[in-house]
DNA sequence: ATGGTTGTTTAACAA
């Protein structure tokens, strides 16, 4: 586990005896359904969890995403904004959204998998532009989302096998943005928000399989802004999308890939596909 | 230098 990129035609094929975990910020999952079915064909995913599915519940693309493989889904999303999905080809059990800061926000998602591995697909609040939160009500909402998450880890007894994933929408490590110092007020990479999300890892044990996989200094990331002309060749990119699991299970870690080429994709969304493959 | 793009929903947001 040398390359987090490698190869560029997809992935290995899943270890035997391996499942595959995939996390995807899809934004929109109705205009990426035709993305969905490709990201299948090629990297087959045992467990797509998707954030920004942007889509009420009502229209959501049930029928199509059984189609496709994924005999259990759980879904839960509002019309524009947010939305999150858990899609499996294992059996799902205790499915249930949550919600934070009071709010209906739909960021968050969990399921129950087989062995009792509790599985939480997570979508932190962007946070906008201002870095403070007296003057930024979106990185107030971020700050505390990711505090009460931090909260809720500490309290939580871990009794049992776990796994996190999602659009965290901060980059923790100097290599997981191109330019550190750049970034350093730029939201994503602020140490407050650095801190914040640390001390969520840290208050539960969780294990960064990516950094596990791909230590640093390697730079590894998963998102590049629409806002560049040619992503590849400026390559100004941020390790937003996280894949989190117990310890126990990160032994289990066959393999770590970034399907850095999704980034081409027509019509593709700005973050791409992380993929974890556990001999659960 | 305060840009640039995309998606939802249709001009204003959110990312």
């Amino acid at each position: 586990m040398t390359d987090a990129y490698a190869p560029l035609s997809g992935p290995p094929k899943t270890p035997r005896g391996a499942t595959r975990l995939v996390t995807w910020n899809i934004n929109s999952v109705r205009l990426r359904l035709p993305l969905i079915e490709k990201l299948v064909a090629l990297v087959r995913p045992d467990i797509l969890c998707l954030q920004e599915t942007k889509c009420p519940d009502e229209l959501f693309p049930d029928g199509a995403l059984a189609d496709l493989g994924f005999a259990h889904r759980v879904f839960h999303g509002m019309k524009g904004y947010n939305g999150v999905a858990i899609l499996s080809r294992v059996p799902l059990s205790e499915t249930a959204p949550r919600h934070w800061c009071g709010l209906e926000d739909r960021r968050h998602v969990q399921a129950t998998l087989p062995g009792g591995i509790e599985l939480h697909d997570v979508y932190v609040p962007a946070g906008g532009d201002v870095p403070d939160p007296a003057a930024n009500p979106k990185f107030k909402h971020k700050l505390d989302f990711v505090g009460a998450q931090a909260a809720h880890w500490k309290k939580t007894k871990r009794d049992r096998p776990r796994i996190l994933v999602g659009d965290l929408n901060i980059a923790p490590f100097e290599t997981d943005v191109w330019s550190h110092k750049q970034l350093l007020d730029v939201v994503s990479h602020t140490p407050v928000e650095v801190e914040a999300l640390s001390k969520m890892r840290e208050n539960h044990g969780w294990v960064d399989l990516a950094r596990q996989a791909h230590p640093e200094p390697q730079r590894v990331y998963t998102w590049w802004s629409y806002r560049n002309s040619d992503w590849r060749k400026s390559d100004r990119g941020r390790r937003l999308d996280h894949i989190w699991a117990t310890p126990d299970l990160a032994a289990k870690l066959k393999g770590f890939h970034i399907l850095r080429e999704a980034r081409d994709w027509p019509q593709p969304s700005d973050h791409v596909p992380v993929v974890a493959d556990l001999a659960l």
